[in-house]
DNA sequence: GAGCACTGC
């Protein structure tokens, strides 16, 4: 086998490094950057003064990246060579080359601001954009400038972006490494297809038809089309004359694809077989299949986004990036020469395509971050001046501000409190860390630590209609609580208490539709947690007991209130005489139940006055997901706070936003969205709404 | 009366 090509180079590399405090590395696919740069420095001495980090964006990529080097080195993993990753740290005193991923080495500077045990930090896949990998790119940024003379940073990323990179680091060198990948001739459409599902499959009939054998991939959007595309290429697939191609079978692949089934595609085809992969953009980095050497793209992706101005997310197709297009492409040419078929003009690709997809930063609610920068102990940290490769909007970071305002993490000049810095020991979303926080002075922490743990894996129940109820009865099956009409935050408590029942048994939740991974992942996640909360809090807690249900908290109040407070920034009150509800924040919405919730309205079909929701998701109206009911006596005090709240005070008066014309127009959507009420109790409660949102905007008054 | 790309602490 030939050498690495990264190895040619290593001269050139040490070289750089060593007259350099920041080098932008760009390495193509098969250059072995991610085994060999660490690998290059420790042979240079870097080692003698400190470890070498190395960071990923992926779990997975951690893990098997330090046992190929733990082998090269001939070392065991964990020694010498070591890796960190989420509930795992296979690290020991010994270690001098560290794998981890982005998330790892950001908990690490919370302890550890200057992050001294490292004289070699390596971003690698920076071009991914993770949005730790941004906040870890603006850290480091600053403490270039703190430790430069014992601190090596590199940064791996992808050919279009390497000057931007350098920029950012005041013009660094940027060294580029060739890879293995062999040519793949890039095939466009001459428009774009209108049925892309069916333009796809004559696509691939034709690779079948008129190519030699090699693998084919298909890059769609989501399962959906997948499983059309699947079940349609089979049928046409067996309708082909017999004898006039070879055999072929279809596998469909997407995240939410139990493993077992996953793992199918690692197996190579039998003889005179051609398989079909049809993927989500999850085969884009991931996930690498060996043997395609045709690639179908699409052109598009599923992608989602936080929108600032509204709090909501809405999951959208949206082009891909030349960076996507070109690393889809990529996959054809890593066994021998491909092609990719763009199902997109040329011109598309040069003309509409973005040069990068936007970054995750500029894309997700930014409390949680915000949070972690400013309990970093370093004073200096202006969080609307902090140094982003690419800056997310003011909005967002203001939005960011003042959720956590009111979920009393910040205080009114912007400043991190007490209950702020031990919110963000804990690796949870901001609403729930504070749940938690309060839970613990309510005496509820085992149950908020089992519904924060659920919400945090992101357990999905599905729905148990009425048909389905009877046939698993009938089965005996045992029949999944329904959060006792409180909403679906105690019913997530509820099944994992049932689950702590059986004893944890995966059958148990195979049994009742559940996702194994999802639930040992929550049972993970909660252990986790306990761990955390029993080191940061004072005085004993009760994490482990109280998992069944307690006489004197029936209805959950405490945990409920718990919640409350920890949903300050997400809550909604109920509209006069119908279902809907407006959301009282600094931007009110009118939005739904979300029909998937097990909140139930009482004897007169009235849902509760007042809920606190997980999260907006824009679909097709606006829905509130995960809801639990409140009390009103709860809510009044987190008004008040909203009164007060002053957006140029918690922004550290730096830069005013006196824009109320705005606030005003965005607030209130439109009364259209409003569903199932008569015209003039519509009008009523537009009303009595913008007169309470007005209040509660004009602070001072 | 709806619908879930992909990661990760």
């Amino acid at each position: 086998m030939a050498v690495l090509p990264i190895l040619q180079f290593e001269d050139k590399i040490a070289e750089t490094v060593a007259e350099n405090p920041v080098v932008v590395i760009i390495g193509e696919t098969g250059s072995g950057k991610s085994t060999q740069l660490s690998q290059i420095l420790h042979r240079r001495g870097y080692t003698r003064s400190g470890a070498i980090a190395v960071t990923q964006p992926r779990r997975v990529a951690a893990v098997t990246v330090a046992r190929r080097v733990a082998f090269e080195l001939g070392s065991r993993l964990g020694e010498e060579v070591g890796y960190a990753i989420r509930f795992e740290d296979r690290t020991s005193d010994k270690t001098c080359i560290k794998y981890l991923t982005d998330g790892c080495l950001l908990r690490e500077s919370l302890s550890n601001p200057e992050l001294n045990q490292y004289s070699v930090i390596i971003l690698d896949e920076a071009h991914e954009r993770s949005l730790n990998t941004d906040i870890l790119l603006g850290l480091m940024k600053r403490l270039i400038n703190r430790r430069s003379s014992n601190l090596k940073v590199l940064i791996t990323s992808a050919t279009l972006d390497g000057v931007k990179v350098s920029k950012f680091f005041s013009g660094c060198p940027v060294l580029n490494i060739p890879g293995t990948l062999f040519p793949v001739e890039k095939l466009y459409s001459t428009e774009r297809p209108t049925n892309y599902v069916e333009c796809c499959m004559k696509t691939a009939l034709d690779v079948h038809v008129h190519e030699p054998p090699g693998d084919v991939l298909i890059f769609m959007t989501g399962q959906d089309d997948i499983d059309k595309m699947v079940f349609k290429l089979e049928e046409r697939i067996q309708n082909l004359e017999e004898g006039s191609c070879m055999d072929a079978v279809v596998f469909p692949l997407h995240g939410s694809l139990p493993p077992e089934l996953q793992i199918r595609v690692f197996s190579p085809a039998p003889p005179n077989c051609r398989r079909f992969i049809v993927a989500t953009n999850i085969a884009e980095t991931s996930l690498t299949v060996d043997g395609v050497v045709y690639v179908i793209d699409s052109g598009f992706v599923k992608q989602r986004q936080y929108n600032p101005s509204t709090g909501m997310y809405s999951l959208d197709i949206v082009q891909i990036s030349r960076v996507q297009a070109d690393q889809r492409a990529g996959r054809a040419g890593r066994t021998r020469p491909g092609k990719c078929y763009r199902l997109y003009p040329r011109t598309v690709y040069d003309e509409e395509f973005l040069d990068a997809t936007i970054p995750e930063i500029q894309r997700s609610s930014l409390a949680g971050s915000v949070l972690y920068l400013k309990s970093i102990s370093l004073s200096d940290i202006d969080i609307l001046k902090f140094d982003f490769l690419d800056p997310p909007s003011r909005e967002s970071l203001e939005d960011a501000l003042r959720q956590l305002y009111l979920i009393d993490a910040i205080d009114e000049n912007g400043e991190i409190t007490e209950i702020g810095k031990a919110m963000a020991e804990l690796p949870l979303e901001p609403s729930l860390s504070r749940t938690l926080i309060e839970a613990n002075e309510l005496g509820c922490l085992s149950q908020a630590l089992t519904v924060t743990s659920m919400l945090s894996a992101e357990v999905a129940i599905r729905p148990t209609h009425s048909k389905i109820k009877e046939k698993k009865r009938k089965q005996s099956f045992s029949k999944l609580p329904d959060g006792s009409g409180w909403g679906d935050h105690i019913q997530l408590l509820q099944v994992y208490e049932s689950w702590d029942r059986a004893d944890y048994d995966p059958n148990w939740c195979t049994d009742n539709d559940l996702q194994v991974r999802s639930m040992m992942f929550s049972k993970d996640v909660r252990k986790q947690l306990s761990q955390i909360v029993q080191k940061i809090g004072k005085g004993p807690l009760d994490v482990e007991s109280a998992m069944r249900l307690k006489k004197s908290d029936k209805d959950y109040k405490k945990l409920r209130r718990a919640l409350c407070r920890g949903y300050g920034n997400q809550l909604a009150e109920r509209m006069l005489l119908h279902n809907g509800y407006h959301t009282l924040g600094y931007r009110s919405q009118l939005v739904q139940v979300h029909p998937s919730s097990v909140l139930e309205a009482d004897e007169d079909g009235q849902l509760p006055d007042y809920v606190v929701y997980h999260e907006l998701i824009n679909t097709s109206r606006p829905f509130m997901r995960n809801l639990c009911a409140v009390e009103i006596s709860w809510v009044q005090p987190i008004l008040k706070k909203l009164e007060k709240m002053n957006i140029d005070k918690l922004s550290g008066g730096s830069g005013a936003s006196e824009n109320n014309e705005t606030i005003e127009n965005e607030t209130i959507s439109s009364p259209k969205q409003a569903v199932d009420a008569s015209a003039k109790v519509m009008a009523l409660c537009w009303e009595t709404l913008k007169r309470s949102c007005l209040t509660r905007l004009c602070h001072g008054h």
